[in-house]
DNA sequence: TTGAAAGCGTTACCAG
DNA sequence: CTGGTAACGCTTTCAA
């Protein structure tokens, strides 16, 4: 910096008023720096900006893997409302990982981000500490907690489990059965199984039918198994909400195995819209989830913060669709 | 970092030692600084410590995308290997954006990551002067290039372009298109479009049938909409290879609805064997890319150059393997 | 509209 | 094994 400032004759003051606030300077020492500043190639150090000036122009997100097409579209509306505001995304991810969230909050906290984006779910009390103490704002994407942290982007599971549970009731099934989601480690999950539950309940149609074995590794085929064990567990089933689309796949490769007609014998619904869903044999009829969408409002409510905005919103509720196929 | 000192009795560098460098101190002191540091629920700042040390433990990454399970994975490996060792990934995507790669790779360096991942392709003379300048280690994923610029994590996109039209020859085909790649700003595309080419003349099979129509959006769409003027032009066509398994799936729905049987009378291969290349009708032949092998190596690539480990591999080469299932 | 001086919180360097 | 002091490269005052 000390080198443009010499060769445009000015001080360095200057120079880093002509990158951060141009309007500030008169425009032909304006035009003097920045020819330097291309003369040279110069490429200003943000980590010096950041300590002096005391804000990182970073947010952190934490999620727990881009895999399967879930998080990675809301990670990227974030890092493209971000990036249109002058910010850049650090990205922490979980997965396969011996280190809680809490360590991986630490970790992203470190590096004193604007913000930090996380997927809503339980937060150790630890872990809530450290984001209070960081006194930047959060983020939680994904559902709409009850008792939200600070901010939140997202939908609500409870209420999707039902909507999908309803349709399928409406078209006349009456033997719903539910696969793959519910374990531990899987909150949402387990929010549209209450979902579901609750739609049964209202609609008088007995007691859940759940199978949510989490021993298998791989979504598709934990949706295979779990349909094998819940239509020989209730072979009168006529419908199956699965809590992902993932999992739906696997459940309908099961029914093909089987000899069991989709939809007529049995109805199929998934859950996430995942890209190809409508692309294979019969489409897949399941709940659309507003990916892309949380990432950028989760961006759009750190960044208004920031900016002091008033009357601020602390909760975007970006609602789902329910996507009819031919599956259900 | 005062405080903890003050707390534990000790200057701040020692503090800054138990954090950094724990075997270079006294087992009680370490301990009497561990203490404060809980007590106080310190949390370092990296950014002052960057400054400080000039090294940022961040490594940057630029991709186009994170949708359609391309890239994910890579970007996945990445950040994990970095965890592991103790590192964060700034990810920057270009999607929708005007602002050249060259803005990218600015602004990433701003922030004086420790390292920098590209995909591989043409890079403009200002961005190779910038990463020179830079002089931090730069892997290229996703292909080997011929002229790499530092160095490279990858597979041959021509090679497996060859190969799985060789495959095609091998089983029998003779009349064999290409859709769905080659278009302007797809390099690697077009590499698999190159190796194609080859194999043909390789067999004797006369010219390429190539269609690229890139004007439509969605590449299930454009896989479909090119299937059509494939067949329409070259109506006897036994074979196709489409640039990646979502063009293959549209591919696979227009034969479906022109009644066209797959694979009897028309065979079908997609390339990166996507997460649900197994799981949908007959199965898609396909060629497996190391996606997340790739970041992995990057990751190690970096750390290893940062590490300053002799003898340094600079081309890691992680090759491909031909899938075959029900479509090929 | 521009500049001088004083930090920002940490680590490198060199002593003790 | 521990500490003092001086950076690291920039931005924030506060003045001119």
């Amino acid at each position: 910096m000390q080198d443009v400032a010499r060769l445009a004759g000015v001080s360095t003051i200057t120079v880093s008023r002509v990158l951060r606030q141009p309007e500030k300077v008169k425009p032909e020492t304006r035009d003097r720096v920045q020819a330097a500043v291309q003369a040279l190639g110069y490429v200003p150090d943000l980590i010096a900006g950041s300590l002096s000036s005391r804000e990182s122009r970073q947010v952190a997100a934490i999620v727990s893997t881009l895999a399967g097409s879930i998080f990675a579209s809301t990670v990227e509306g974030l890092a493209q409302t971000l990036r249109e505001q002058g910010h850049q995304l650090l990205l922490g991810t979980s997965e396969y990982s011996a280190a809680s969230e809490e360590q991986l909050i630490a970790t992203a906290l470190s590096r004193r981000p604007d913000g930090l984006v996380l997927t809503s779910g339980d937060h150790t009390p630890r872990a809530r500490r450290m984001l209070a103490d960081a006194g930047i704002p959060v983020v939680e994407v994904w559902d709409i907690p009850e008792a939200p942290f600070d901010m939140a982007a997202g939908f609500s599971n409870v209420e999707a489990g039902r909507a999908i549970t309803q349709f399928l009731v409406e078209t006349g099934r009456r033997r719903i059965g539910f696969i793959g989601g519910q374990h531990e480690g899987d909150q949402r999950g387990r929010l549209r199984h209450q979902g579901y539950a609750t739609a049964l309940k209202e609609a008088g149609l007995g007691e859940p039918r759940s199978i949510a074995d989490s021993t298998i590794v791989s979504m598709v085929e934990r949706g295979a198994r779990n349909l094998a064990m819940l239509m020989d567990r209730w072979p009168d089933t006529d419908a199956i909400f699965c809590a992902s689309d993932s999992v739906a796949l696997g459940a309908l490769s099961e029914a093909r195995r089987r000899g069991i007609a989709v939809p007529e014998r049995l109805a199929v619904a998934g859950f996430g819209d995942f890209e190809f869903a409508g692309d294979f044999g019969l489409g897949l009829t399941t709940v659309r989830i507003p990916g892309r969408a949380m990432g950028a409002a989760a961006g759009r409510l750190i960044l208004d913060r920031k900016r002091g905005a008033p009357g601020m919103v602390k909760i975007v509720d970006l609602g789902f669709e329910i996507v009819r196929r031919g599956s259900a």
